[in-house]
DNA sequence: ATTATATACATAGCCAAGCTATATATCTAG
DNA sequence: CTAGATATATAGCTTGGCTATGTATATAAT
């Protein structure tokens, strides 16, 4: 069955596209997912250093430099320097951050809504235990080249509870 | 339970960010999403005119264009002109971008499986059918707004087989 | 017929997100 | 105290996304 699981990923890939467009276009907040995946991380995280958040969002360093700067540029983020080394900035997410994401995501998931309004039951069900798969499975990615920095998980956005 | 259906919604897309982003790492091709979200919406269509294609794959009509403009370039699309009106231009896909499509979905699970390659059948399942019932969603969404002009349902990459 | 309005696509011009390559500052080893 | 490693910043490019507007064709009204 390798080559089923391996449609499997093809499709699942090929419709995430398709739903975050539906989802940016329902939700026509004028912010990009760029800014909410960032946010989101520094959620989890906290306090964290720019290249560790750079690899834990899949994006380059310098791809992160903008987008910490635009953040801050929002007061969505602070950058506070490290006093053991002169050469790192931590970025924490400030309480504005926390609400605009939540907000985000509040407005985001009522414009889905009346798509999903009529799931029955199960699958609800199984659209739940999907996402919790797939929170495991792009965790364990993260794991793999895992830098030593970083501490313990910590919030989600939906729960406030720890994640895994 | 609309509530933990929200929250739901709200880690889906959330999730998805990320998987996209590990995806698009993992199979470090040089194209973007939406090259291959246009050549999978053409497709599974057939013959469309822009517009429609636009609407369909949930971008603006210029956006649209350019992305055409790209895709003609790389000789994966072609245009033709509509014999009963002179404006519409109907894009359809070429089998360089199929094979094209193929090609990089391949890759892109390749590159996905080692991630993946532990899971429990039941795991695979529940993924399966959550992508089933995503795809389902989705769909029903290109039905609202639903244009007069598409034809019938063709075939998805994956299976080859008529899609709903 | 002619003129007005609607429709399909193209163009212009902007900004954000992504990248690689490279510079700068700081730290660590020898 | 210099040599190399490391953390972030800067430069410069491409693509994808948008709105606003232009142009050509089609349809409707007078």
């Amino acid at each position: 069955m390798p080559a089923e699981l391996t449609d499997i990923l093809g499709d699942l890939v090929s419709v995430n596209h398709r739903l975050t467009r539906v989802a940016a276009r329902a939700a026509r907040g004028t912010e990009s997912p760029a800014v909410w995946r960032t946010l989101s991380v520094l959620l989890s995280t906290g306090p964290i250093r720019l290249g560790d958040l750079a690899d834990l969002s899949r994006v380059s360093q310098p791809t992160m430099t903008k987008l910490v700067g635009n953040l801050a540029d929002r007061g969505w983020i602070k950058r506070q320097s490290d006093p053991a080394d002169a050469r790192v900035s931590r970025t924490v997410i400030t309480p504005a951050g926390e609400a605009a994401l939540v907000a985000w995501r509040t407005e985001l998931a009522a414009a889905l809504l009346p798509y999903f309004a009529d799931l029955p039951a199960s699958d609800v069900d199984t659209l739940e235990r999907a996402v919790a798969i797939l929170r495991d499975r792009v965790a364990a990615t993260e794991q793999l080249d895992a830098p030593q920095h970083l501490g313990a998980p910590k919030r989600t956005v939906a729960t406030g509870q720890v994640a895994r």
